[in-house]
DNA sequence: CGTAAAATTGAGCTGTCTCAATCAATGTGG
DNA sequence: CCACATTGATTGAGACAGCTCAATTTTACG
């Protein structure tokens, strides 16, 4: 709600090519949609870490994208323990849901510190109708979505324990990666064990025996909230 | 690509209320997407039980539709088990997944003998572009399958056994139960043990134990090809 | 610096699987 | 229409992947 027109680009999402969240925020700069500047408005909202920012309860009538920071997505049962559907890096689109209904099916939780953008939902649906591209763009982004829903399924269907904790480290290296690709040979890792245990559908005690494996195999270092796959190949290996 | 213009409508689906096929097949017939009538071009392709219609690998130029018969939609592992991410129903779209990239992910194979009908994705996407029903229409579509397949993570991450074969039977007997409001009291049931195990990614021997416990504790009935659900709200209680 | 949160370690347990044998159902050819 | 072949369902015994509980150590944080 802040510093929103001035200079637009979500400084995360301008690293990752033309992240979702730049295509909206130029969009929003885009003369086709309204005679002034910011046409397709959107409020730019931080967030510390470790809160729930969206409840899967409510509704919602805006469609956000992380700029900054580390969010899960996460699907709660009533008594029990919850599944983390994925992890949200910069410049990804927080849920493709609310597009098409306003009830909102998962829980945001943050994990870092950072800031994500709101668009208005109905704002939204009108400029995929006046533009193609945004349309090709917000639907491949509905896409993506599906596809990781598929694999977590298949994941969590089909594969052991140490196969999914393999892929969960694969996939958000190979993800951080591709939005960073020069930064050093570690990445930023601030996933605590309990998260990778809900995300794998695996306790905690079992994880950390599993992470001190793939330790003292040579594979991973992770310290100081920081991941480093030493032997990438042999990873993919064990992720079958 | 036969009896298509003549009478349209699709037998199962009209038993649907305005099924998905429905509203194609009446597209096809709307003059506002051509000057003649079978503008949104369709064809009807019979099939016989057992068999796989679609593979994972290939790609796709048509969006399908189930006309009649039951099919399963699965995911393959190279040298494993495979899971079934929904069975479908009369009515259902076969994938959404081909509307935004040629490569279908799932591997289709049918259950009964049945049809099913391709709409060019070309033409439909353009027929999105013109109609807002039919945009809406497909769309939802897609969003329920994104719906059905965060409910599937659910289960497998976060629900037991019992759990898991309790909401598949009660999720059929819904979807059945919604399309054919008057058949008595049981419904069609022409899955085997083995796709039941391979939807909960449980092993045929524990499903045929649950579902003997299931029938040993007058919950249920499954016998000549149909189930009955003898006391649904304890098989719900029991789906937590 | 103290307190809370996260990670590690070990011991024992259980839900679900594997293997294997038997029985029932379904389909096929003569 | 029947004998056989194939596929599906059932049952039991034993195994193991991953869980629970609990205690301890390490790390994060106000």
């Amino acid at each position: 709600m802040s510093q929103a027109a001035a200079k637009p680009g979500c400084s995360n999402c301008i690293m990752r090519g033309l992240g979702l969240c730049d295509v909206l925020l130029d969009l929003g700069l885009d003369q086709r949609f309204s005679g002034e500047q910011a046409a397709l408005s959107q409020q730019r909202r931080p967030f510390v870490a470790r809160r729930t920012i969206f409840h899967q309860d409510e509704t919602v009538d805006g469609i956000s994208v992380v700029c900054e920071g580390w969010v899960a997505s996460t699907m709660r049962l009533s008594k029990g323990r919850q599944q983390v559907l994925s992890f949200l890096l910069p410049g990804e689109m927080i849920a493709c849901g609310p597009l098409f209904e306003p009830q909102l099916r998962v829980t945001i939780e943050t994990i870092t510190p950072g800031c994500y953008r709101s668009f208005d939902r109905m704002q939204l649906r009108a400029a995929m109708s006046v533009s193609s591209t945004i349309f090709e763009r917000i639907l491949s982004a509905c896409n993506d979505e599906k596809k990781r829903a598929d694999q977590l399924i298949l994941d969590l269907g089909l594969r052991t324990a140490p196969e999914r904790v393999a892929r969960l480290l694969l996939d958000i290296w190979d993800r951080f990666k591709k939005s960073n690709p020069d930064k050093g040979n570690g990445i930023e890792f601030p996933l605590r064990q309990t998260h990778i245990a809900d995300a794998t559908s695996l306790t905690p005690v079992y994880v950390s025996k599993l992470i001190g494996e793939f330790h003292d195999s040579g594979l991973i270092e992770i310290s100081d909230r920081a991941l480093r796959i030493v032997d990438v190949p042999q990873l993919r290996r064990l992720a079958a």
